[in-house]
DNA sequence: CTATGCAACTTTTTT
DNA sequence: AGTTGCATAG
């Protein structure tokens, strides 16, 4: 979990650049800076992005155009230049996977010397190291917590009511948004504007903001946010660290510069003030974290905010095919306030990107997983087969499918380990057995298991606690001594301090994966999974073994603790041959041979939501997410659309994606799924308008032309002999059998349930629903009702 | 205090 | 539809 990514899974390999040379060759470069070979296999930007080493320069890196493969090597040009030490280097990135890869590559570059690279890491990360050496400076201990989401969001529930304010009305969640957004913008409390501080609960928003903080600092607890907020406190407050700081980093590297919030901006700004020499690297077409703080704005200013800065284009494409490239590109260039930059490739056209229509979800699932068991049986490896969704919640029909036919798959991104609730619990208990004033990892496991101590119990602690100004376990401590609890409520009570006395001690005793398998075992915890019946149990008492098994990894337990907050991550089942099924904003920074794409439908894909919120810079960001998806995909993307769909569990109609339209007909073969609406009345003939502007382009044309194509529907893959013949008898079926079903007869339908014929059109019946109204059916979902 | 039932809520996700 | 949080009854 905490090591290396597991070699089956997809490699975040961002350039399709020539292969490693030996260890050798390696070496000997680091020792020569002049025609250093880890220059030559760079194409003349690339080289002229890594070379520009003084001063401001921003890389614009288009997916594919080997943007990884130019940090990495700018490190090590510094590094053998002797321009700099690898502790002169900032080299920031956003995720810890991010970091570890560039680690990784850097020491397949330079060996051994790029690996004490100190300040190579998260913005999260370095913020914390920062914090940790001036914590007193901002009002905290050197070993303050660093709290998840779900603390933040127990606090942020406990500042809510001590002012007094209705929850329901107010909702935790909603103010832990507010204030994020605010930490995002690099606003401490006092530096909300008071026309939004009055944002909550009548105008109450700044005010529980800074009672936040204050609870915050009281518990000596940081949270996310903070990390990076209060490092640009404690710059602004103490000039001669940041001058510390300033002359220290003599180089500084930033990684997915689109993604970067007003807080990280000015948190870099500050850095680099002073020898500016500062690279950016990233691409503004892939920004698709606006909804949560990143400002695309960040990179679209980078040469007003550095004057005079060097700005390099990556726009050699390694990766795609030519089609792929052009569906792309076509996409992306209906952007407006981008920088402009066109992918291209030497690569062969290849394949045209496909679109395939569906009846419903449920169709679209099934032809995915037939498509994928053909490509499989002409030898073509699963773990390079993605399937890419706009929302989780179109996984679970394509998983259903999947699991029936039996194709092995896994997703990725869901809750994180650390995120999962037995992993809280547990860390809770460890961390109340490390400090016993950690107030909120106690109110956590508490009563976890149920141990009869409930509100009352809790209330009462709290008293206690507030009144002597004490921690909850402290006034626990207390309270057993006094007779203020029920009989039962205080032996209980009793009996859990003292386990954690005794635990306490143990940590000095025993080794620390040891004293945490016993504190599970004590405590009852692993106990109440066993007990558990529900069907995950077992999988949370394989994550509390995987939790348990992880600590070897660290010197002790407060090592441990340490980081686990920051980094712990999900382990992965290796190596197995499996279809990744995961959304698309999880895919970003990965490359498969072949990527499905379902679900571009108007609404869910561009997303109505966030169109709703966010307008025309909301259809643009969902843009650039239909541009991340394509460029996923190295030799095939196969994007389809369904005509009905479940949303919130009713079904409704839907339109293909006007991103559909707007890719070039060139680069697209429109493959017509099954009869449903190809020839004859169908739902677009009554209803034409929303698809009209596809009826015009050459590739629809080609396809209603031959009513040709892919995946059959129905059977679940085991007729052998592809999918031409499959749709052949469904052709035939459909066009050569009346229908058995006549005008005015009773049906039933197996989503729709129960309705009245209305009309009848060969093997294609239209139907009033008695719940879902009229609607356009094919005779072999129904049966005689 | 716990078990049960009902109501509300559903974009995307990192640290 | 499906979960998940909350209120009520036991």
């Amino acid at each position: 979990m905490i090591h290396e990514p597991d070699a089956s899974r997809p490699r975040p390999s961002d350039d399709g650049a020539p292969a490693p040379v030996s260890i050798a060759a390696r070496a000997m470069a680091a020792l020569r800076p002049d025609g250093a070979s880890y220059l030559s296999g760079l194409n003349p930007e690339q080289r002229r992005a890594v070379e520009a080493t003084e001063g401001p320069v921003l890389v614009l890196a288009g997916a594919g155009t080997g943007k990884t493969r130019v940090l990495t090597t700018r490190i090590a040009h510094l590094i053998a230049t002797g321009k700099a030490r690898p502790y002169d280097i900032l080299s920031v990135t956003f995720t810890n996977k991010a970091a570890r890869e560039m680690k990784h590559r850097i020491g397949q570059l330079i060996g051994p010397a790029g690996e004490g690279m100190p300040w190579l890491g998260t913005f999260h990360a370095i913020g914390t190291k920062i914090l940790r050496r001036h914590a007193e400076l901002v009002g905290l201990k050197s070993d303050f917590t660093i709290l998840g989401t779900d603390d933040q969001l127990r606090l942020m529930k406990q500042v809510i009511a001590d002012q007094n304010i209705d929850e329901k009305r107010w909702p935790a969640r909603s103010l832990a948004h507010t204030i994020d957004g605010w930490k995002n913008r690099g606003l401490g409390p006092e530096q909300v504007p008071p026309g939004e501080a009055q944002a909550f609960a009548f105008g109450k928003g700044g005010q529980l903001y800074a009672a936040y903080q204050a609870r915050l600092a009281t518990l000596n607890a940081v949270d996310f946010g903070d990390l990076l907020l209060l490092c640009l406190k404690l710059w602004r407050d103490n000039p001669d660290i940041l001058a510390n700081y300033q002359d220290r980093f003599r180089y500084i590297l930033v990684d997915e510069y689109q993604d970067t919030n007003v807080a990280q901006y000015l948190w870099l700004r500050l850095l680099a003030q002073a020898r500016k020499n500062v690279a950016c690297v990233g691409d503004d077409d892939q920004s698709i974290y606006g909804w949560r703080g990143a400002e695309v704005d960040n990179i679209l200013r980078f040469e007003h905010d550095f004057p005079g800065a060097t700005v390099v284009r990556l726009e050699r494409n390694y990766r795609s095919t030519g089609h792929i490239l052009a569906a792309a590109s076509g996409l992306i260039a209906r952007n407006e306030g981008r920088l402009g930059k066109t992918l291209r490739t030497e690569d062969a056209a290849g394949e045209p990107v496909t679109v395939t229509g569906a009846w419903d979800s449920e169709e679209e699932a099934r032809q995915i997983a037939e498509s994928i068991e053909s490509l499989q049986r002409k030898g073509h490896p699963l773990s390079e087969i993605a399937v890419l969704v706009r929302i989780s919640a179109q996984m679970r029909e394509i998983e259903d499918r999947f699991v029936q036919v039996g194709l092995p798959y896994r997703v990725i991104g869901g809750p994180r380990f650390y995120e999962r609730a037995e992993i809280r619990d547990a860390l809770a208990y460890l961390r109340v057995t490390m400090n016993g004033a950690d107030d909120l990892a106690f109110e956590r496991i508490f009563n976890t298991p149920k141990r009869g101590l409930g509100d009352a119990t809790l209330q009462t602690l709290h008293a206690y606690a507030r009144a002597d100004r004490i921690p909850l376990l402290a006034a626990a401590r207390k309270l057993i001594e006094t007779d203020e609890l029920k009989p039962r409520a205080r032996s209980m009570l009793r009996g859990l301090v003292e386990s954690f006395s005794r635990w306490t001690r143990l940590v000095e005793a025993k080794p620390h994966p040891e004293v945490a398998q016993t504190i599970l075992e004590e405590s009852g915890y692993t106990e109440m999974w066993q007990k558990d019946r529900s069907a995950d149990a077992a999988g949370r008492l394989e994550n509390l073994k995987e939790f348990v098994r992880s600590m070897e990894e660290f010197p002790d337990m407060a090592g441990f603790l340490e980081h686990v907050s920051l980094v712990m991550e999900a382990s992965e089942a290796e190596g197995a041959d499996r279809v990744s099924l995961m959304t698309l904003h999880a895919a970003k920074g990965l490359e498969f041979d072949t990527v499905f794409l379902p679900g571009w439908e108007d609404g869910l894909f561009p997303n109505q939501r966030a169109i709703d919120e966010s307008g025309r810079a909301g259809l643009e960001e969902e843009r650039r997410l239909a541009h991340v998806g394509l460029t996923r995909a190295r030799k095939r993307a196969k994007l389809s659309f369904a005509v009905n769909r479940r949303i919130h569990g009713l079904w409704s109609s839907t339109i293909p994606s006007r991103f559909i339209d707007e890719l070039p007909p060139h680069a697209v073969d429109v493959i017509e799924a099954p009869a449903h609406f190809s020839a004859g009345a169908s739902r677009f003939d009554r209803n034409p308008a929303p698809f009209g502007s596809s009826y015009g382009t050459p590739g629809w044309q080609r396809a209603q032309a031959n009513t040709a194509g892919g995946f059959g529907s129905g059977r679940g893959g085991g007729r052998s002999g592809g999918p031409r013949e499959i749709e052949g008898e469904l052709v035939a079926k459909s066009t050569a059998t009346p229908s058995a079903f006549s005008g005015g007869q009773r049906v039933f339908h197996t989503k729709f349930g129960p309705g009245t014929v209305a009309g009848v059109d060969g093997n294609k019946l239209t139907v009033d629903f008695d719940k879902a109204g009229r609607k356009m059916v094919l005779d072999s979902f129904l049966q005689p009702g």
